[in-house]
DNA sequence: CCCAATGGTTGTATCGTACAACTTTCATTC
DNA sequence: GAATGAAAGTTGTACGATACAACCATTGGG
Protein backbone atom coordinates (compact mmCIF):
# COMPACT_ATOMS: atom_id res chain seq x y z
CA UNK A 1 0.00 0.00 0.00
CA UNK A 2 3.09 2.37 0.70
CA UNK A 3 4.02 1.52 -2.96
CA UNK A 4 0.20 2.06 -3.85
CA UNK A 5 0.22 5.39 -2.25
CA UNK A 6 3.16 6.34 -4.23
CA UNK A 7 1.81 5.38 -7.39
CA UNK A 8 -1.35 7.34 -6.57
CA UNK A 9 0.99 10.36 -5.63
CA UNK A 10 2.64 10.40 -8.76
CA UNK A 11 -0.70 10.62 -11.61
CA UNK A 12 -2.24 13.23 -9.41
CA UNK A 13 0.54 15.44 -9.46
CA UNK A 14 1.63 14.42 -13.09
CA UNK A 15 -1.99 15.09 -13.94
CA UNK A 16 -2.06 18.64 -13.31
CA UNK A 17 1.50 19.37 -14.63
CA UNK A 18 0.77 17.28 -17.47
CA UNK A 19 -3.12 18.47 -18.24
CA UNK A 20 -2.06 21.71 -18.56
CA UNK A 21 0.17 21.77 -21.14
CA UNK A 22 -1.44 19.26 -23.44
CA UNK A 23 -4.73 21.82 -22.77
CA UNK A 24 -3.00 25.11 -23.31
CA UNK A 25 -0.12 24.52 -25.33
CA UNK A 26 -0.74 26.00 -28.86
CA UNK A 27 -4.23 26.48 -27.99
CA UNK A 28 -5.42 29.77 -30.17
CA UNK A 29 -2.55 29.95 -32.11
CA UNK A 30 -2.09 34.00 -32.58
CA UNK A 31 -3.93 34.56 -29.60
CA UNK A 32 -2.57 34.35 -26.01
CA UNK A 33 -5.09 33.41 -23.46
CA UNK A 34 -4.10 32.17 -20.06
CA UNK A 35 -6.26 29.39 -18.46
CA UNK A 36 -7.94 31.85 -16.07
CA UNK A 37 -8.77 33.94 -19.01
CA UNK A 38 -10.49 31.41 -21.31
CA UNK A 39 -12.52 30.12 -18.03
CA UNK A 40 -13.32 33.33 -17.66
CA UNK A 41 -15.17 33.51 -21.50
CA UNK A 42 -16.53 29.91 -20.55
CA UNK A 43 -18.37 31.39 -17.34
CA UNK A 44 -19.38 34.68 -19.37
CA UNK A 45 -20.52 32.73 -22.35
CA UNK A 46 -22.66 30.64 -20.02
CA UNK A 47 -24.01 33.24 -17.61
CA UNK A 48 -23.85 36.81 -18.73
CA UNK A 49 -24.24 39.66 -16.64
CA UNK A 50 -21.78 38.72 -13.82
CA UNK A 51 -20.74 41.11 -12.00
CA UNK A 52 -16.57 41.12 -11.42
CA UNK A 53 -17.30 39.75 -7.70
CA UNK A 54 -19.43 37.01 -8.68
CA UNK A 55 -16.60 35.99 -11.99
CA UNK A 56 -14.03 36.13 -8.61
CA UNK A 57 -15.98 33.20 -7.09
CA UNK A 58 -16.65 31.32 -9.80
CA UNK A 59 -13.00 31.17 -10.82
CA UNK A 60 -11.89 31.10 -7.33
CA UNK A 61 -9.57 34.45 -7.34
CA UNK A 62 -9.38 37.39 -5.67
CA UNK A 63 -11.23 40.28 -6.87
CA UNK A 64 -8.20 42.44 -7.73
CA UNK A 65 -6.99 39.77 -9.54
CA UNK A 66 -9.96 39.50 -11.63
CA UNK A 67 -10.50 43.25 -12.14
CA UNK A 68 -7.29 43.41 -13.87
CA UNK A 69 -7.94 40.12 -16.19
CA UNK A 70 -10.78 41.60 -16.96
CA UNK A 71 -9.26 45.52 -17.92
CA UNK A 72 -7.31 43.03 -20.25
CA UNK A 73 -10.09 41.12 -21.90
CA UNK A 74 -11.81 44.57 -22.42
CA UNK A 75 -9.00 45.93 -24.09
CA UNK A 76 -8.79 42.95 -26.38
CA UNK A 77 -12.43 43.06 -27.44
CA UNK A 78 -13.48 39.87 -26.21
CA UNK A 79 -15.96 40.81 -22.67
CA UNK A 80 -17.81 44.27 -22.06
CA UNK A 81 -17.79 45.99 -19.14
CA UNK A 82 -21.45 48.50 -18.48
CA UNK A 83 -22.04 49.83 -14.80
CA UNK A 84 -25.48 48.13 -14.07
CA UNK A 85 -27.85 51.28 -13.89
CA UNK A 86 -29.53 49.88 -11.10
CA UNK A 87 -26.42 49.88 -8.89
CA UNK A 88 -23.59 51.65 -10.03
CA UNK A 89 -20.92 49.75 -8.04
CA UNK A 90 -20.99 46.81 -10.23
CA UNK A 91 -19.87 46.22 -13.22
CA UNK A 92 -22.25 44.04 -15.31
CA UNK A 93 -20.05 42.01 -17.53
CA UNK A 94 -20.43 40.62 -21.16
CA UNK A 95 -18.59 38.13 -23.52
CA UNK A 96 -18.79 39.96 -27.05
CA UNK A 97 -19.11 38.12 -30.39
CA UNK A 98 -15.45 37.97 -30.73
CA UNK A 99 -14.85 36.83 -27.30
CA UNK A 100 -17.87 34.09 -27.88
CA UNK A 101 -16.21 33.02 -31.29
CA UNK A 102 -12.35 32.97 -29.65
CA UNK A 103 -14.18 30.33 -26.81
CA UNK A 104 -15.97 28.26 -29.13
CA UNK A 105 -12.80 27.79 -31.01
CA UNK A 106 -11.20 26.78 -28.30
CA UNK A 107 -13.49 24.48 -27.41
CA UNK A 108 -13.26 23.20 -31.05
CA UNK A 109 -9.30 22.57 -30.87
CA UNK A 110 -10.09 20.83 -27.27
CA UNK A 111 -12.47 18.22 -28.92
CA UNK A 112 -10.19 17.47 -31.87
CA UNK A 113 -7.32 17.34 -29.22
CA UNK A 114 -9.53 15.00 -26.74
CA UNK A 115 -10.60 13.11 -29.88
CA UNK A 116 -6.37 12.06 -30.68
CA UNK A 117 -6.29 10.94 -27.22
CA UNK A 118 -9.46 9.09 -27.39
CA UNK A 119 -8.33 7.25 -30.26
CA UNK A 120 -5.29 6.09 -28.75
CA UNK A 121 -6.81 4.62 -25.61
CA UNK A 122 -9.17 1.74 -25.47
CA UNK A 123 -12.93 1.48 -25.34
CA UNK A 124 -12.67 0.68 -21.51
CA UNK A 125 -9.96 2.90 -21.05
CA UNK A 126 -12.63 5.94 -22.65
CA UNK A 127 -15.37 4.69 -20.90
CA UNK A 128 -13.97 4.60 -17.76
CA UNK A 129 -12.69 7.73 -18.18
CA UNK A 130 -16.51 9.55 -19.08
CA UNK A 131 -17.36 8.11 -16.09
CA UNK A 132 -14.75 8.79 -13.39
CA UNK A 133 -13.57 12.05 -14.43
CA UNK A 134 -16.67 13.99 -14.09
CA UNK A 135 -17.01 11.80 -11.09
CA UNK A 136 -13.57 12.96 -9.85
CA UNK A 137 -14.17 16.50 -10.55
CA UNK A 138 -17.75 16.42 -8.26
CA UNK A 139 -16.32 15.06 -5.06
CA UNK A 140 -13.21 17.19 -5.15
CA UNK A 141 -15.56 20.10 -5.65
CA UNK A 142 -17.25 19.19 -2.95
CA UNK A 143 -14.50 18.28 -0.74
CA UNK A 144 -13.08 22.23 -1.31
CA UNK A 145 -17.05 23.31 0.07
CA UNK A 146 -16.94 21.42 3.22
CA UNK A 147 -13.41 21.39 4.22
CA UNK A 148 -10.79 23.93 2.78
CA UNK B 1 -21.85 17.99 -30.66
CA UNK B 2 -21.62 21.79 -29.91
CA UNK B 3 -22.70 21.31 -26.35
CA UNK B 4 -20.27 17.78 -26.13
CA UNK B 5 -17.23 19.73 -27.34
CA UNK B 6 -18.31 22.80 -24.68
CA UNK B 7 -18.77 20.12 -22.00
CA UNK B 8 -15.59 18.75 -22.21
CA UNK B 9 -14.00 22.09 -22.87
CA UNK B 10 -15.18 22.79 -19.51
CA UNK B 11 -14.51 19.59 -17.67
CA UNK B 12 -10.98 19.74 -19.16
CA UNK B 13 -10.25 23.05 -17.92
CA UNK B 14 -11.71 22.72 -14.32
CA UNK B 15 -9.78 19.63 -14.14
CA UNK B 16 -6.52 21.41 -14.08
CA UNK B 17 -7.88 24.32 -11.82
CA UNK B 18 -9.46 21.89 -9.24
CA UNK B 19 -7.05 19.58 -9.01
CA UNK B 20 -3.96 21.43 -8.47
CA UNK B 21 -5.94 23.19 -5.40
CA UNK B 22 -7.12 20.04 -4.35
CA UNK B 23 -3.50 18.43 -4.10
CA UNK B 24 -1.60 21.06 -2.96
CA UNK B 25 -3.48 23.00 -0.73
CA UNK B 26 -3.06 22.24 2.91
CA UNK B 27 -0.08 19.44 1.86
CA UNK B 28 2.46 19.01 4.49
CA UNK B 29 1.34 21.84 7.13
CA UNK B 30 4.53 23.41 7.92
CA UNK B 31 6.55 22.91 4.74
CA UNK B 32 6.24 25.36 1.85
CA UNK B 33 6.61 23.05 -1.38
CA UNK B 34 5.85 23.93 -4.73
CA UNK B 35 4.29 21.30 -7.11
CA UNK B 36 7.64 21.31 -8.62
CA UNK B 37 9.69 20.57 -5.45
CA UNK B 38 7.22 17.75 -4.99
CA UNK B 39 8.03 16.09 -8.28
CA UNK B 40 11.06 16.73 -7.80
CA UNK B 41 11.50 14.82 -4.31
CA UNK B 42 9.20 11.95 -6.23
CA UNK B 43 11.52 11.86 -8.92
CA UNK B 44 14.64 11.91 -6.97
CA UNK B 45 13.21 9.33 -4.41
CA UNK B 46 12.87 6.93 -7.29
CA UNK B 47 15.74 7.72 -9.61
CA UNK B 48 18.68 8.89 -6.90
CA UNK B 49 21.58 9.94 -9.39
CA UNK B 50 19.84 11.76 -11.44
CA UNK B 51 21.51 15.11 -12.85
CA UNK B 52 19.71 18.56 -12.91
CA UNK B 53 19.95 18.25 -16.35
CA UNK B 54 18.19 15.24 -16.11
CA UNK B 55 15.52 15.88 -13.79
CA UNK B 56 14.76 18.83 -16.00
CA UNK B 57 13.88 17.06 -18.49
CA UNK B 58 11.84 15.08 -16.25
CA UNK B 59 10.12 17.92 -15.03
CA UNK B 60 9.41 19.36 -18.02
CA UNK B 61 11.32 22.57 -16.66
CA UNK B 62 14.33 24.66 -17.89
CA UNK B 63 17.63 24.14 -16.42
CA UNK B 64 17.90 27.21 -14.83
CA UNK B 65 14.76 26.68 -12.71
CA UNK B 66 15.83 23.50 -11.75
CA UNK B 67 19.10 25.32 -10.73
CA UNK B 68 17.01 27.53 -8.47
CA UNK B 69 15.01 24.94 -7.03
CA UNK B 70 17.59 22.40 -6.37
CA UNK B 71 19.51 24.84 -4.46
CA UNK B 72 16.45 25.69 -2.84
CA UNK B 73 15.51 22.26 -1.89
CA UNK B 74 19.22 21.59 -0.71
CA UNK B 75 19.41 24.51 1.78
CA UNK B 76 16.36 22.81 3.29
CA UNK B 77 17.84 19.98 3.89
CA UNK B 78 15.99 17.88 1.19
CA UNK B 79 18.31 17.07 -1.13
CA UNK B 80 22.19 16.66 -1.30
CA UNK B 81 24.39 17.89 -4.43
CA UNK B 82 27.61 16.10 -5.15
CA UNK B 83 29.89 16.61 -8.12
CA UNK B 84 30.20 13.90 -10.41
CA UNK B 85 33.97 12.60 -10.01
CA UNK B 86 34.24 11.20 -13.28
CA UNK B 87 32.83 13.65 -14.65
CA UNK B 88 33.35 16.92 -12.70
CA UNK B 89 30.34 19.52 -14.84
CA UNK B 90 27.52 17.42 -13.17
CA UNK B 91 25.91 17.04 -10.34
CA UNK B 92 24.72 13.71 -9.02
CA UNK B 93 21.25 14.41 -6.56
CA UNK B 94 20.76 12.80 -3.75
CA UNK B 95 17.29 12.91 -2.22
CA UNK B 96 17.83 12.91 1.68
CA UNK B 97 16.60 10.82 4.64
CA UNK B 98 14.55 14.09 5.32
CA UNK B 99 13.23 14.72 1.81
CA UNK B 100 12.22 10.90 1.90
CA UNK B 101 10.28 11.35 5.06
CA UNK B 102 8.85 14.18 3.39
CA UNK B 103 7.55 12.65 0.26
CA UNK B 104 6.16 9.87 1.81
CA UNK B 105 4.18 12.00 4.14
CA UNK B 106 2.91 13.50 1.12
CA UNK B 107 2.46 10.71 -0.60
CA UNK B 108 0.25 9.34 2.87
CA UNK B 109 -1.89 12.54 2.70
CA UNK B 110 -2.93 12.56 -0.64
CA UNK B 111 -4.01 8.84 0.03
CA UNK B 112 -6.09 9.66 2.72
CA UNK B 113 -7.74 12.27 0.47
CA UNK B 114 -8.01 9.91 -2.58
CA UNK B 115 -10.05 7.60 -0.04
CA UNK B 116 -12.08 10.32 0.80
CA UNK B 117 -12.63 11.00 -2.56
CA UNK B 118 -13.25 7.38 -3.60
CA UNK B 119 -15.61 6.71 -0.70
CA UNK B 120 -17.74 9.49 -2.25
CA UNK B 121 -17.85 8.06 -5.62
CA UNK B 122 -20.11 4.72 -6.74
CA UNK B 123 -17.75 1.69 -7.67
CA UNK B 124 -18.31 2.19 -11.28
CA UNK B 125 -17.00 5.27 -11.34
CA UNK B 126 -14.05 4.29 -9.25
CA UNK B 127 -13.00 1.28 -11.30
CA UNK B 128 -13.95 3.84 -14.26
CA UNK B 129 -11.07 6.32 -12.97
CA UNK B 130 -8.52 3.51 -12.16
CA UNK B 131 -8.69 2.70 -15.74
CA UNK B 132 -9.30 6.04 -17.34
CA UNK B 133 -6.58 8.30 -15.69
CA UNK B 134 -3.58 6.27 -16.35
CA UNK B 135 -4.97 6.09 -19.35
CA UNK B 136 -5.19 9.98 -20.07
CA UNK B 137 -1.90 10.19 -18.94
CA UNK B 138 -0.52 7.71 -21.35
CA UNK B 139 -1.46 9.34 -24.68
CA UNK B 140 -1.02 12.97 -23.24
CA UNK B 141 2.77 12.11 -22.58
CA UNK B 142 2.68 10.38 -25.94
CA UNK B 143 1.01 13.51 -27.65
CA UNK B 144 3.13 15.76 -26.48
CA UNK B 145 6.32 13.80 -27.38
CA UNK B 146 4.90 13.48 -30.98
CA UNK B 147 3.77 16.79 -31.67
CA UNK B 148 4.82 20.09 -29.89
C1' DC C 1 -27.39 63.08 7.05
C1' DC C 2 -23.96 59.98 8.38
C1' DC C 3 -21.88 55.52 8.42
C1' DA C 4 -21.09 50.91 7.43
C1' DA C 5 -21.08 47.74 3.73
C1' DT C 6 -20.27 46.53 -1.02
C1' DG C 7 -18.00 46.54 -5.64
C1' DG C 8 -14.12 47.76 -7.84
C1' DT C 9 -9.15 49.73 -8.49
C1' DT C 10 -4.38 50.57 -7.56
C1' DG C 11 0.12 49.91 -5.27
C1' DT C 12 3.19 46.58 -4.13
C1' DA C 13 5.07 42.03 -3.34
C1' DT C 14 5.84 37.13 -4.27
C1' DC C 15 6.46 32.88 -6.78
C1' DG C 16 7.49 30.09 -10.55
C1' DT C 17 9.21 30.24 -14.69
C1' DA C 18 11.91 31.36 -19.17
C1' DC C 19 15.66 33.21 -21.91
C1' DA C 20 20.21 34.84 -22.63
C1' DA C 21 24.86 35.36 -21.32
C1' DC C 22 28.35 33.53 -18.75
C1' DT C 23 31.83 29.94 -16.38
C1' DT C 24 33.73 25.58 -15.78
C1' DT C 25 34.83 21.15 -17.32
C1' DC C 26 35.39 17.88 -20.67
C1' DA C 27 36.26 15.72 -25.46
C1' DT C 28 37.98 15.98 -30.06
C1' DT C 29 40.98 17.14 -33.50
C1' DC C 30 44.91 18.68 -35.57
C1' DG D 1 49.23 19.29 -26.02
C1' DA D 2 46.89 23.64 -27.35
C1' DA D 3 42.60 25.16 -29.60
C1' DT D 4 37.89 24.62 -30.30
C1' DG D 5 33.48 23.41 -29.33
C1' DA D 6 29.97 21.02 -26.63
C1' DA D 7 27.77 20.12 -22.17
C1' DA D 8 26.28 21.17 -17.22
C1' DG D 9 25.28 24.50 -14.32
C1' DT D 10 24.75 29.53 -12.61
C1' DT D 11 23.37 34.23 -12.66
C1' DG D 12 21.04 38.41 -14.38
C1' DT D 13 16.87 39.87 -15.76
C1' DA D 14 12.15 39.87 -17.12
C1' DC D 15 7.40 38.40 -17.15
C1' DG D 16 2.86 36.60 -15.94
C1' DA D 17 -0.41 35.34 -12.59
C1' DT D 18 -1.60 35.93 -8.35
C1' DA D 19 -2.52 37.86 -3.41
C1' DC D 20 -3.02 41.35 0.12
C1' DA D 21 -3.79 45.89 1.75
C1' DA D 22 -5.18 50.41 1.22
C1' DC D 23 -7.97 53.11 -1.21
C1' DC D 24 -12.27 55.30 -3.91
C1' DA D 25 -17.21 55.33 -5.21
C1' DT D 26 -21.81 54.13 -4.46
C1' DT D 27 -25.50 52.68 -1.81
C1' DG D 28 -28.94 51.76 1.85
C1' DG D 29 -30.36 51.84 6.74
C1' DG D 30 -30.53 54.10 11.21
Amino acid sequence: MDAEADHLHHLLLDLVRTAEFALMDGLLPGRELSMSQLLALHELDHRPGLSQRELAAGLGLEKSSVSRMVADLEANGLVERHRDPDNRRLYRLAITAEGRRLHRRAAEVLHERYQRWAAAMTPGEREGLAAGLPALLRVMHADRHDHG
